[in-house]
DNA sequence: CGCAAGTGAGGTATCGATAACATGCCTGTG
DNA sequence: CACAGGCATGTTATCGATACCTCACTTGCG
């Protein structure tokens, strides 16, 4: 007397119709609200809806509805790093008061993924996109090709091409802290970060070697590295600079990752250096890095969401709109030491 | 003589065949790299394909060929919690290498909001659905229900539901850990945590209760606290603790929040007290927290994926499979103090 | 009492892609 | 020279939902 064991297939909505010997349409138009449907029809219907456990099935009514799937791609490149889970609980805050969902992908800095997943999205007719783009080569993003969605790029700019980015403002937040180590007093300061093809890293070193110029003291390259993407590395970076022989008496550190390499050589080492550093994280307050470039991520990916849905909610017909370039601003937080 | 100014709308198999003057059919069957098109055909269409820039629409595609949307939905609670991101990334990384994509929602702990996202998603027809339920009523997450699709809970047991889940071994880890901190002659043992209706908080803390049991301590009442869901929270709650009369000598922090506020606590009192925590973190070595119950949040993702996937591909002939249970283990690591 | 306006519900075509079936053409062979 | 058979392509129906049109029946008013 129970129902099936197995009742499996969703149920339809021409299952509701047959169930309350209506039409589907009928049906159709009692999920709408229609007016024009009798009390009592409605009430029947309804009933079926509840008998059946019928849902509507989404991907049909958009389907025939026009081409709006209430999703929106988003691509970055390594969710591992607490940054783009941030970036992308920003952009999920955003989507999802707007009613749209995020679906989520990850490219591991691999632009052939990046390329092939942005194809998928398309092919999926999310109604927009969020990338943080592997590469400089952003060909596969082009506005101007027919299919294609808006796109929002996040942490970096486009390469020759007319599209929206949000970014972080890496040039000023490098400069301003690297600024605050010279005021100190420290005519030797290190840099410790990712390769300069990364366009945050290029920016982050240059925010650094200005503030140097500006401070006229000169680059010395030997305190300088460029290539430690992990913890292990930075500190065994870190390590190399403190042993030369005349070691930097401070370090402007490009990530976290590379701060907390340093602070980790630096403690090991038992030296002392004065460290600034991009990226907040937990504990820089209690480890009393003095100088940190502070910025929320979230930001960033909301800033991004609200971006896209502008340029989503924007008609053919409506004067082409030229691409804008949102910069995040940077706080520069000093943290006293907490162990006094 | 260039293209036109906004080719918004995507081309569509119909366009591309017009354009090859062959028939809708015949384009789909050179998309599908079936033999019976003639190599001077397959030229011609692919031409137009590459002219018209033409992407098949999946959405289109999947309603044809069967109720499957190559997506998988992913509902966690809290996204800001680095244990969901890291969560999230287990599941891409598994759902990525079966071809298939995430879409992510945040409850924000919210029942409500849950109930309505899982009902969101399966009218999307997701191919299966990973949730960490934010209460214990998991009425909507029935797979008796008609049109459901197969769930799998993460971090937390269902409620009188057959679903498969994956859960760490909370009370394992907590009893380890407390059991170490009363080896090393510890017997007023404090306890931070969160509320236990949480179910893994209640998991932790009776593991906690087992290893003082088990030591023959008996539980002292004014030594625990069970409600801080922030850091500061956690600290407040700890320096609370430390000023009892006869202070707790160690504190089982049951989260890393918990171990944190602990932590701060303890270093600006200038009280020294032994920690152990649940959840790893970054600089745990580094702050020299002796006790830390160690786990990869990624490889529950990872997990959970797996058993979706398995579930999924199960087909309704077969015979029915029990629900499953799959705890990930959690190993103890002992931190040396870092500043020797 | 007759006809127009109004009301509730069904029929049909469509969104884009595709499986199953149907058709036309060319070649080979008795 | 006619017909069987294979090969390349076109037609039709379908997935689930819905916009638009049509139709049957009721009611109102002159």
């Amino acid at each position: 007397m129970t129902d099936a064991p197995t009742p499996r297939r969703a149920p339809t909505m021409r299952d509701v119709a047959d169930h309350a010997s209506v039409s589907p349409m009928t049906v159709s138009r009692v999920l709408h609200d229609d007016p024009r449907v009798s009390g009592q029809t409605r009430e029947r219907v309804l009933a079926s809806v509840d008998a059946l456990g019928y849902r509507r099935n989404e991907v049909a009514r958009n389907l025939r509805l026009g081409h709006t799937s209430g999703l929106i791609g988003l691509v970055v490149t390594n969710l591992a790093n607490p940054f783009y889970s941030q970036l992308a609980l920003g952009v999920e805050s955003v989507a999802g008061q707007n009613g749209l969902k995020v679906v989520l992908t990850n490219t591991d800095e691999d632009v052939g993924r990046e390329r092939r997943l942005v194809e998928e999205l398309t092919a999926r007719r999310v109604d927009g996109m969020i990338v943080v783009p592997a590469g400089s080569d952003h060909s596969h993003l082009d506005p101007q090709t027919p299919g294609s969605v808006p796109v929002v790029l996040g942490a970096r700019p486009p390469t020759n091409l007319a599209l929206d980015c949000v970014l972080v403002d890496d040039f000023g937040g490098a400069r301003e802290a690297t600024a605050g180590l010279l005021a100190a007093g420290h005519t030797r300061v290190g840099f410790l970060g990712l390769p300069p093809s990364v366009w945050t890293s290029s920016e982050r070193f240059r925010g650094f070697c200005v503030a140097l110029e500006e401070a006229g003291v000169s680059l010395d390259e030997r305190y300088v590295r460029l290539q430690q993407r992990t913890i292990p590395a930075a500190e065994e970076a870190a390590r190399e600079l403190l042993r030369v022989r005349r070691p930097p008496t401070a370090l402007f550190c490009a990530n976290s990752r590379n701060t907390l390499g340093a602070y980790r050589a630096a403690t090991r080492l038992g030296v002392d250096v004065e460290l600034a550093g991009f990226d907040d994280f937990e504990l820089a307050d209690v480890l009393g890095v003095p100088l940190i470039v502070a910025y929320d991520p979230r930001e960033l990916g909301r800033r991004a969401a609200e971006l896209l849905m502008e340029r989503m909610s924007r008609t053919d017909t409506e004067p082409e709109v030229q691409p804008r370039r949102i910069v995040v601003p940077t706080t520069v937080v000093r943290y006293g030491n907490a162990t006094r």
